[in-house]
RNA sequence: GGAGAGAUGGCCGAGUCGGCUGAAGGCGCUCGCCUGCUAAGCGAGUAUGCGGGUAACACUGCAUCGAGGGUUCGAAUCCCUCUCUCUCCGCCA
């Protein structure tokens, strides 16, 4: 959420920065309203003020056992004129909120100008693809002749857009969750937790999810419960409400949990594969951070993420994206995408983003600094440490034997009792 | 699922018959004093949000005692609804 104080005064910036977006909004409309609201607010203070200082009068009048009826008449007007007054400013507090609640982020000014994933900028490409003497395989149909991926028997169980990993593919997946678990709790410093998988509805608006995209998210009927689309949700809503003391920060959290979202709109786009499911398992990263250090911290999640890839031997990339890419609640964000043989393309398998203050203004995330007075907002940011059933896809079509097996990396075999290679 | 109890500031904890209670008292914390170490003692300060005001302070108005609504000139205190926590019973991985 913005800051109304700042969309008040910085009125052609903001505007300015969110058409940087392509974000069609009201900037005026809610200029106008929080100007109609002050002003209603200061004269409804005013009021309170009348009736404070004279009922203090009448309570005085009272113990002296002289007659107040006059006064409390009069009051009982000044009353009845603050209740009209604050229907009329309940009425203004909740069109703003809304109006505040959807609009977009403004991006840094470090990111680069564009409409689409085309305009993205490439910052860095790491490792080499592998080179094959043949046509490489998809990890669906490698995943079938192994015998651990059935997308068929999920779609029986569940529906569309499921996995159902067997024997090895299974363990494959949890040795991941494990691998990237450790990494980063021992040599990244992040502490783990383990969050719920649902959330209430003011947790999803804290992150953004809502009230904008309900559509994309799955909901438990008659129940205030969402399925969360990303451990982003709970744990940065760990701190919901809360004032930290700059001591504590910065706090690193990482989270395996299993994400689900309805990839309402996606349809035709990767029916085939682990590429995009309703459910799907993640590593995540988040920071809590002091504004001052938000962008350094950035740049140290990104690589904490992309220190897994190194470590799985898998070729990536980083881009930047540009402001008409970016995520709702994003100021910034790179994506690691990590090459697809099959696909002949790189592809997101990571987003790491600063939101700066935008969510820890909807969650009242603040800090407090010693001998400063007054709270200050925490930057929050977060990033996949991977998204576990897309790592699960590369290091199969990265990692293919010409004889349909698949070697499983290094660092991953302690994670896997040792184990070599999958075969059939 | 059934029965009961509770929700006050960073923490603990008072709030009587509604009226200087933004909130006693204690702890903690900060600053100062005192004390030749540590400890103790003394004094002052110590919530948040939104406004006004100031060069910046100062100063000042309104709101907030789980949330929302009601009664009243006036509500932490009375009434209603909801949420959450705890205890007991039942059930259960």
């Amino acid at each position: 959420m913005l800051d109304i104080k700042f969309v008040r005064e910085n009125f052609s910036t903001v505007e300015l920065a969110l058409a940087a977006r392509g974000a069609a909004t009201d900037i005026a409309g809610l200029k106008n309203k929080d100007a109609d609201r002050l002003a209603l607010l200061q004269e409804i203070e005013s009021l309170r003020f009348e009736r404070n200082t004279v009922s203090d009068r009448i309570a005085t009048l009272k113990k002296a056992g002289e007659d107040a009826a006059d006064l409390m008449r009069d009051m009982r007007n000044v009353s009845a004129a603050i209740k009209e007054k604050d229907k009329t400013l309940a009425a203004l507090d909740t069109a703003i909120q809304e109006m505040l609640l959807g609009l977009p982020n403004l991006p840094h000014p470090s990111v680069p100008v564009g409409n689409s994933a085309a305009d993205n900028v490439e910052i860095r490409k790491v490792g080499t693809p592998p080179v094959s003497d043949g046509t490489p395989k998809a990890h669906w149909d490698l995943g079938e002749q192994l015998g651990i991926l059935d997308f068929e028997r999920a779609a029986k169980i569940a529906g569309a857009r499921f996995p159902l990993y067997l024997g090895a593919g299974a363990r494959l997946e949890r040795a991941l969750v494990n691998f990237m678990l450790d990494v980063h709790t021992t040599r990244h410093g992040y502490k783990e937790v383990l969050p719920p998988f649902m959330v209430n509805r003011t947790a999803m608006t804290a992150t953004g999810q809502l009230p904008k995209f309900e559509a994309d998210l799955f909901k438990l009927d008659g129940w205030d419960y969402y399925l969360i689309p990303t451990a982003e949700v709970p744990v940065t809503n760990i701190h919901q409400g809360e004032i930290l003391d700059e001591a504590m920060l910065p706090i690193f959290y990482t989270a395996f949990t299993p994400c689900f979202r309805s990839e309402a709109g996606s349809y035709g786009k990767d029916t085939r594969g682990l590429i995009r499911q309703h459910q799907f398992n993640k590593v995540e990263l988040v920071k809590f951070v002091a504004p001052e250090n938000s962008y350094e911290e950035l740049e140290t999640l990104t690589a904490n993420a992309e220190y897994i890839l190194q470590q799985l031997n898998l070729a990536y990339r980083v881009v930047t994206l540009c402001a008409g890419d970016l995520g709702f609640s994003a100021a910034k964000t790179y994506d690691i995408e990590v090459w697809m043989p099959a696909q002949n393309q790189y592809r997101e398998i990571s987003s790491c983003s600063n939101f700066e203050d935008f969510q820890a203004r909807r969650g009242n995330i603040r800090f407090r600094s010693k001998g400063k007075k007054g709270t200050r907002f925490v930057h929050t940011l977060n990033g996949s440490g991977l998204a576990v059933g897309r790592t699960v896809a590369a290091i199969m079509e990265n990692c293919q034997l010409p004889d349909g097996s698949i070697r499983i990396p290094d660092a991953l075999r302690p994670f896997m009792g040792g184990q070599e290679t999958i075969e059939k």
